[in-house]
DNA sequence: GTGGTCTAGACCACA
DNA sequence: GTGGTCTAGACCACG
């Protein structure tokens, strides 16, 4: 599991930390039960600012991937495995999808190869 | 064609701005030689900034959605059917798709169903 | 002789005609005393402003390229052969000539590409 | 490393302020890895507005010159070593260098002297 | 009358 | 304390 993060990049740091993070449960490098750094481990490793970890760390709970404990520190808490989607998950994730999907497609991209793309970028997740 | 921004939204404004009109695009709502509504125009209608406006319409047209013209105003220029999407582009687009379908996998949605959703997402945009 | 316009391009249009203009002075396709079409007759084959012709051709005359009469219209008043350049010129010139030099160097042109693509630039000029 | 505006200049500030900037990693003045002035301060050291300044740096990091730090500012990202020219901005440097030359050509520069000219500016680059 | 530019001043996200 | 965003209002270039 190697994280990495550019300080400089056009998303803030804790937002590619998460990023990486569901990636990674999606692939199956982090499955259930996985601890994941400490705070201080993880902020050293990557020479950044402690708080920032605390952020990415605070969305992932927020959004139902990691459980916070004082003594057992970020545990992921939920994969691909474990049940459906809930109904409001799909309503926030829908128009997300929406704009990419259209993006793509407005920039000449046949929706067959947008599917396509779809389909070989989930299959890196379940080949595994 | 019908535009709204949630001025408390997570995305900013000019961002909303640009997404909706990307979506119009891809849906044929908006074809290539469409007029937008003047900056002033439509920062009155939202009740929002010129300069918000200003900010969205200049981000398309970096993005090749829409020529701003002198006296034409912005102008749709790039359509579906205008030619293959750039390698460019693709190659900015793929990692975002592989985070928003990690999202939706991680979180539950078998990768059939991830696929048909899309299938549908991109069938708005066809059937029209 | 063939000027062409991008209503929406980049460069206001009246630029687009002196800078076309001025290549085709350089290039040896208008030369000292030729006779450049009436302002009413460019605005109406280019579908464009009579204004924005008289633009481009009174700019072309403040740099001392045409010469502008009551009934004679726009003629071409200086070429290539018509004496060394005045030094107040090569001072005007000097600074953009450097930034757009400075601008290829900088992106990773080497100097002798650089000036490699200059000389079949000029070549362009004279080998007509 | 000193940055100058001429506020009734025929370039807009925010032009010249990057045109400035971009000489300046030409010829070496600034290499990867420096950092500009913050927006505010340079802002307030020439007098102009934060958001003129903000719109050079803006310019600067669409081109690849800088990158835009959360922290840090902005700092150098792109030198004349690192890597050879992109083909696109090739191609989009070559029609402004035809013009350029074209302009000293037809006033009355021989193609020996403009070449000399575009050596000694190159060199100005390379020398130090 | 359009977009482009600039100024002034404010608040927020990020680190 | 940085850049990012938004607002308000002004003048100019362009056509």
């Amino acid at each position: 599991m190697l994280l990495t993060v550019e300080p400089d990049g056009d998303d803030p740091i804790y937002q590619q930390l998460r990023d990486q993070i569901v990636v990674a449960i999606a692939a199956g490098v982090l499955v259930p039960g996985d601890a994941l750094p400490t705070t201080r481990q993880l902020a050293a490793d990557l020479g950044i600012n402690m708080h920032t970890v605390n952020k990415a760390y605070d969305l992932l709970r927020r959004e139902g991937f990691v459980r916070l404990g004082r003594r057992t520190g970020a545990v992921v808490a939920r994969g691909p495995a474990d049940g459906p989607a809930d109904a409001e998950d799909v309503a926030e994730w829908e128009p997300r999808a929406r704009t990419l999907l259209a993006e793509a497609f407005a920039k000449g991209m046949p929706p067959q190869e947008v599917l396509e793309r779809c389909q070989v970028l989930l299959d890196e997740f379940t080949k595994r």
